[in-house]
DNA sequence: TTCTATAGGCACCAAAAGGAGAGTGTGATG
DNA sequence: CATCACACTCTCCTTTTGGTGCCTATAGAA
C-alpha cells in the first residue's frame, strides 16, 4: 500500500516540517480545499452530473434528493466558483440553466470514487462497530 | 437514490467486485458513513496516524494544528465509534490513552489518498479558478 | 508544600449551517 | 384571464458547530 506521505507531503508542515521546500502557504491552500470539496452535497452533485451529464437545476435537485433550493443553489455556486463544473445560461424565458462537469471535476470524481467504493465495502463493518460501541457505553 | 445504487454498481465492475443486492437502506447506511467520515478533522486525524502510528491525545492534537480539545475529544470519540480507530486507556496517574488506526481506518486513509493527490495537483487551478469567478462576478 | 502534566468533562456563548416558505419575472398554455 | 414553469432570491427560524474557560484526580518533581 502507497504511503500517503509522499503525496501530501505539504501537510507534515504542521507537524514537523521534514520537507521545508513546501511552503506553509500551501499546505493552508490544500486544507482550504480540502475543506471546501469535502461536503457532502458537493460530492452529491458531482455523482449526479458523472451520472447524468449535464443537468438542470431541477434536475439536480431531484437526482440527489432531499437538499432544499437554497443548499443546491449556495453549492452549486462554489462548485462554479472552484472551477469544478461549468454554468451555462441560455436567456430565454422561462430561465434555462445547464451545468456541466469541468475536468477537474472529473478528476475530482474519479480520485473519490475509493471513497464510495470503501463504504460500500465497509459500511456493515462501521454499523457493527457502533452497536459495539453502544454496548460498551452502557457497561 | 438510485444514482448512488448505479454508480457504486458501475464501480464495483471496474474494480471487479460483486455484491448480490443492494436496497435503499444500503445506500442511506452508505451516505450516513460518508456524511461522518467525510469530515475535516477526521481526515486530518486519520492522516496524522497514518504518518505517526500510535499517538497520544495531545500528541494528535499538536500534529493536526488548530483543533480545539473539544472538537478533538469529539471527533476521537466518533472516530472510535465508527471503528476507524481503537482507544487504549492505561489506567495510570497522570493518564495515559492511546489511539492507533484500525484495519478499515487504514483501508479509509487509502482510499482517501486518492483525494489528497487531487488536492495537490489541481489546488492552483482552483485558485486561478476562484480569482477568474470574482472577475466575472464584478463585471 | 506547591506546582505540573494528562485526558478529558461541563457550561456558556457566538457563528454558521441549513430548512421552510414566500416572492419574482414573463412567455407560453389552457 | 388565470395559471404554470424555471431558476433562482430573500427573510425568518431552528439546529448544529465550534471556541473559551474552568473543573477533576493524583503521582512525581521542585
Amino acid at each position: 500500500m502507497p504511503s500517503i506521505r509522499e503525496a501530501v507531503a505539504a501537510m507534515q508542515a504542521q507537524g514537523g516540517l521534514q520537507h521545508p521546500e513546501i511552503g506553509p502557504e500551501v499546505d493552508a491552500l490544500v486544507r482550504d480545499v480540502i475543506g471546501q470539496i469535502a461536503d457532502k452535497w458537493t460530492m452529491l452533485i458531482l455523482e449526479a452530473l458523472e451520472e447524468h451529464g449535464t443537468l438542470r437545476f431541477t434536475q439536480v435537485g431531484r437526482i440527489v434528493g432531499g437538499i432544499s433550493q437554497k443548499m443546491l443553489t449556495k453549492t452549486l455556486r462554489q462548485m462554479e466558483c472552484d472551477g469544478l463544473i461549468t454554468r451555462t445560461v441560455h436567456p430565454v424565458i422561462p430561465p434555462h440553466v445547464d451545468y456541466t462537469m469541468s475536468e477537474i471535476g472529473r478528476e475530482l470524481t474519479a480520485a473519490f470514487c475509493g471513497v464510495w467504493v470503501w463504504a460500500e465495502t465497509y459500511y456493515s463493518q462501521v454499523d457493527a462497530a457502533r452497536a459495539a460501541f453502544r454496548m460498551r457505553s452502557q457497561s
